[in-house]
DNA sequence: CCAATAGTGTCTGTGAGACAGTATGAG
DNA sequence: CTCATACTGTCTCACAGACACTATTGG
């Protein structure tokens, strides 16, 4: 242990706003507090980067995500730094906060294991107790992955390996709070080139859905055009 | 002067890479280290966050860049943040990356007045010794750039406040390194209605160019399809 | 008048939206 | 068979690319 020493620099902490989508509707992992300041209050996963372990500042993020979730999240990505004098109580912080994705199949035994952890949907947050300034940070968060839902397939870091188109349309409805045209997504899912064909198929009380996987070392595609964000 | 508390802790510092257009050609603002380490080296313009000064990092990249241009940059945005072991050879270190953009007017009676700062192509950045990681920094602002130019008109950020069609134009294929339509772009300026037709023309050796400006407290729009990027 | 640059008209191409129509599973 | 869900065909529409055409300046 040594001493912490806070003269003129300010406090530097990564945080992470981990999404997934379950149950029809998109869900962050929260941590509820155990200790001041904001006792009691829900705050995003994160801490201090240890500079003896991490590599660099992502490989904090995806450390704190472990140790919560068991599982290194599929998609990790910065989001914005915040700073300031008083967002923090303890003294002048700077914060980088990632986004993050994860099939919710994938870590449900760690996170319901946690006794802190809880995965929150977004529609409920505006009623609870939220630490800091995460509120503002998750509303960020949410907005970078709406916008680039538009014009790419991040959504597929929220299914499991193999997934069903009309899957992938739950999630991405989900997250962008809006239908959208299955031909379309086919079109993109086609186009990007991004996924195999499995040989396999899912049931789901009609007509058997083909599973698609995304190919080992494939490049997200980013489209020229966004998807709706209007219309209907 | 208080001792550099390093124990535990990295190194944190908030650097820019402020881009204009000027000659027809992509320029950066580099500085000469006249300290080591990468003494005589090419450097970005940045240094440490001032917790008694600056309010946020965005205040941090913003003095600094004062110093350098005596300006404000007109746009000015985070880009990543970059962080190691060994990138700094004083120790583990996390910088805060920005872009910005000046119009080149706006700062050049400051910037060549500073012995140390100097305007570099990007075309010439292979040939010149880079210090740090900066190089890989730029090649990302650059992307960022290149990319954000797709599908906003940011590139007005490189210009005075009048300006002209044309003027953008090249200002835009300076960026993007191709040509693109005339037309196209025109239809975005109207469409964007970010901007006003100045009771100006500019005289170019033709025809007298309409002058527009950027209407006050106007929103960036971001458009739903990408300008060319490819074809012929 | 000409040369040069500014701006318009308009056709084509591409990919998303809409939605009817077809395919294929379970019971 | 029917119902439910998966998938295809294909029309429309918005907007970028292409490029010929017209407009307006200086000399």
């Amino acid at each position: 242990m040594n001493t912490i020493c806070n003269i003129d620099k300010p406090l530097f902490t990564v945080d992470s706003v981990l999404f997934t989508v379950y149950e029809g509707s998109l869900k962050v992992l929260m941590i509820k507090r155990l200790e001041a300041p904001f006792f009691g209050y829900w705050g995003l996963p994160g801490g201090f980067i240890d500079i003896n372990v991490d590599e660099n500042t992502n490989m904090t993020a995806r450390r704190k995500l472990w140790d919560k979730t068991g599982f290194v999240p599929n998609y990790l990505e910065q989001l914005q730094v915040i700073s300031g004098p008083s967002r923090d109580p303890r003294g002048y912080s700077v914060t980088l906060a990632y986004y993050a994705m994860v099939a919710h199949q994938n870590v449900e035994p760690k996170v319901s294991s946690v006794e802190s952890a809880r995965w929150l949907s977004v529609s409920e947050l505006p009623e609870l107790l939220i630490a800091f300034d995460h509120r503002r940070i998750i509303d960020m968060a949410m907005q970078r992955l709406q916008q680039k839902t538009l014009y790419s397939l991040i959504p597929v870091f929220c299914l499991p390996e193999k997934f069903s188109i009309s899957q992938l349309i739950k999630v991405i409805e989900a997250i962008i709070g809006k239908p959208i045209q299955r031909k379309s997504l086919m079109r993109r899912v086609e186009a990007s080139e991004m996924f195999e064909i499995s040989n396999k198929k899912i049931a789901s009380g009609g007509r058997l859905a083909q599973l698609y996987s995304l190919k080992p070392g494939a490049d997200i595609v980013n489209f020229e055009r966004n998807l709706s964000g209007h219309h209907k």
